[in-house]
DNA sequence: CATGAATGAGATTTCATTCAT
DNA sequence: GATGAATGAAATCTCATTCAT
C-alpha cells in the first residue's frame, strides 16, 4: 500500500485534517486521534512527519497565512489605481471572512495563542505587519501620485488594517447583525473620502 | 479554618485567579489545579462554589465583559458633545487594551471559543452589540443636533467598533509595531472628519 | 430553630431520605449531599447522628428488614388455618413486591453488599432465616394438626421462601411479564396441593 | 511491547479481569485501576478497548449472560424426557449458583442495577425471559406428550424459575442454611409431582 | 512508510469527612 | 444541635507520545 514518494501528500492531508479540527474543535481542544481519523491515516504516523503536536500547528499557521497572503495580494494587484487597491483589501478580507473556509476562526485561534506562543506571535504579528506594509505602499503611491492627500501612512495603514480585522471579528461573533457588503461600502467610503480630502 | 459568610469572596478570589490563569496560559490550556493554587485554596473547593469548570468560565466571562461595559460607558457619559464622546469610545478602548490587566486578551481568549460554545458566543456577541449601540446612541444624538452629517448609522459604529478591535487586535499582537497613542489620533480624525463632513 | 428532642425526628428524616435516595440512585451511587437535600437539612449534621455513611446504611437495612418483618408476621397471625396462613406469607410477601415503596428493590440492593459485607450479610441472612423459620412453624403446625402431610419442613420452607423470592426478582426486572396475582394463585395450588397431597 | 493482533486477547483479560472486581469488590465499588492491576495492564488501556467504565460493565454482563444460557440449555438439551428435562433446569442452576465461579453473585449485583439502567433491565430481564421460555417449552412438550397435566404453563414456568433464583439467593447469603441438593431434591418433587399430578 | 498497541501523566470531577462557628 | 466551608483522596477519562512489527 505504501507508495514511493507520498510525503508531500500526507503531509498535506494531515495539514488539512488538523486545520479542519482546529475549526470544528478549536485550539486547545482538539486530539491527534481525531486528525489522524480525518485524514484516514493511523495515529502514530502523525510523529513521523512532524515532531510533535506543536510542530503540526506551526505548519498549518504557516500554510494559513500563506494562504491569506495570497489571497489579499492578488486582489490588491490586480486592482490598478490606489483607490482601487485600496477597495480591494476590503475585497480580499471581507472574502475571507465570509467564506465557507473558516479561515478568520482559525486564525483568531492562533492569534489568541500569541501572548503565550513566541513562535505563534511572530508568526501572526508578521502576517499583520505585512499586510500594514501592503497597504501602507498603496497609500504612498496614491500620495505620490496625487491620488491621496499627505498623511501619516503608519497611522491610517493600521487603521485600515484594524477595521478590516474589527469588522471580521464582528462578523464572526454574530453574522445577523449587520450586512457584511453594506459595511464594506461604508468602509471604502469612509477611508476613501479621509484619503483624497483635498483637505485643504 | 471555615468560617461563616465567606462565600462572596471566595468565589471573588477564585473568578480573579481564574481571570489570571487564563491570561498567563491561555483559554484551553490552564487547569483548575492551577486555579486553586494561585488561590491558595484546595482543588476540590472549586466544585463547592461552581458546578464544573465551563460555569466558572462563563462567570469568569461575566465578570470581564461587565467591567468592558462600565469602563467604556463611564468614559461616553463623562463627555458632553457628541464629538467628545466618540474620542470617548476611543479612548475607553484603548485603554483597555494598553492596560496591564490583560483584559483584551482574555476576552480574545473567549472570542476564539464562540463559534464552539453558544453560550460564549451570546456573551461576546452581546458585548460587542451594546458597544454598537451605544456608538450609534451617539451618532444618532449628534445628527439631531446637526453636529453630524446624516449617515448609516448602524454601519459607521459597526466600522467605529471595529477599528477599536482591531487596532487592539494588532496592537496586542506587537506593541512595537505603532504608537497607540498616535493610531488614536488618525482614527478621531478620520472618523470625526467624516461624521461632520458638511457634505450637505 | 432547633428544638430540643429532635434527634429521633432527625434520625429518622435522614433515614427516609436515604432509605429513597437508595432507591433512587442504587446502593453505591447516592452521596451523603442528596441525602442531606432530599432531608432539607445540612450535610454536617448526618455526622452528628450517624458515625459514617457505613453505619446510616446498617440503620436503613435496620429499618427495612424490621418493616417487611413485621409485614409479613402481622399478615401470617392473621390467618388461622395453617393453609391459610401459608397463603398469608406469598400474600404479604409479594405485596412488599408490588407496593409503591420500593422494599424489595432497596432489600435487594443491599443484598447485593452481603458477599462484601459481613455485617450485610448476617443482617440480610437473618431477615430470611426469620422467614424460614416462620414458614417452617406453619409447616410443622399443619402437620401436627394433621392438615399437612409428612415432610422436609426445612427444605419446603426453603423452596417456599424461594419461590417468593425469585417471584418478586423478576417481577421487579419486568413487570410486563406475568400477572403477579395469577402467578401466586399458582404457586399456592402448588404448594398446597404438596403440602396436602395424603400422599398416602 | 505492543504486539500486532492481541485485541481479542487483551478484551478478554480485561473483561474477565473486571468479573472477578465485581465479584470481589463489587457493581459500584471496584475501580478501573483495579481492573488494569487485575489484568496487569496499564490503566489507559482500558479506554482504548472500551468506551468507558459502562461500556466494559456491559460487555461483561453479555458474557455473564451467555455462559449461564450455554449452561442451562446445555443441561436442558441433554436430558431426552420431559420430567428429565425439568430435573436439568434445576441441576445447571444449582450448579452455577453453588460453583466456585461467582457467576450468580456477579450477576445478582448488575440486576439490583436493573432500575436504576436501562441496557442492564433489558439485558438482565432478557435472560430471565429466555429461562422462562425454555421452562415453557419443556412444559408444554410434557403436555403435548401426555406425561404432564393441562396447566398455566407462563405461571408455573415463572415459578419454577422463582424457585430457581430464590434458591440461590438464599444459599448466597448463607452456605450453611441448608443443604443445596437437598432443596433440589424437594423441588423436583414438588414440581414434578404437580406437574404429573392425574388431577384429572 | 505505516499501524496498532501501549503507556503514564495529568485533567476534571465527586465525595466522605472534618471542623469552626 | 446545626451549618457552611474546606479538604484531600480517589475515580474516570483523555491524550501526546513511543515503539515493535
Amino acid at each position: 500500500m505504501p507508495k514511493r514518494g507520498v510525503a508531500p501528500k500526507r503531509r498535506h492531508q494531515l495539514l488539512e485534517a488538523a486545520f479542519d479540527c482546529i475549526a470544528q474543535k478549536g485550539y486547545g481542544n482538539f486530539s491527534l486521534k481525531e486528525v489522524a481519523d480525518k485524514a484516514t491515516l493511523s495515529k502514530g504516523i502523525i510523529h513521523y512527519y512532524f515532531k510533535n503536536k506543536g510542530e503540526l500547528l506551526i505548519m498549518v499557521l504557516d500554510r494559513l497565512t500563506n494562504s491569506l497572503d495570497n489571497l489579499v495580494n492578488e486582489k490588491a494587484n490586480q486592482a490598478r489605481t490606489p483607490p482601487g487597491r485600496i477597495r480591494a483589501i476590503f475585497d480580499g478580507s471581507f472574502e475571507a471572512a465570509s467564506e465557507r473556509e473558516p479561515f478568520f476562526q482559525v486564525l483568531l485561534d492562533f492569534c489568541s495563542q500569541a501572548t503565550k506562543n513566541k513562535e505563534i506571535k511572530d508568526i501572526t504579528a508578521g502576517l499583520y505587519a505585512r499586510y500594514r506594509r501592503l497597504t501602507q505602499k498603496i497609500l504612498e503611491d496614491g500620495i505620490q501620485h496625487g491620488v491621496f492627500k499627505e498623511l501619516d501612512v503608519q497611522g491610517v495603514s493600521t487603521a485600515i488594517v484594524g477595521m478590516v480585522i474589527g469588522i471580521s471579528f464582528q462578523y464572526m461573533l454574530d453574522e445577523e447583525a449587520f450586512s457584511l457588503p453594506k459595511v464594506q461600502k461604508i468602509c471604502e467610503e469612509l477611508i476613501l473620502s479621509y484619503l483624497s480630502a483635498d483637505s485643504a
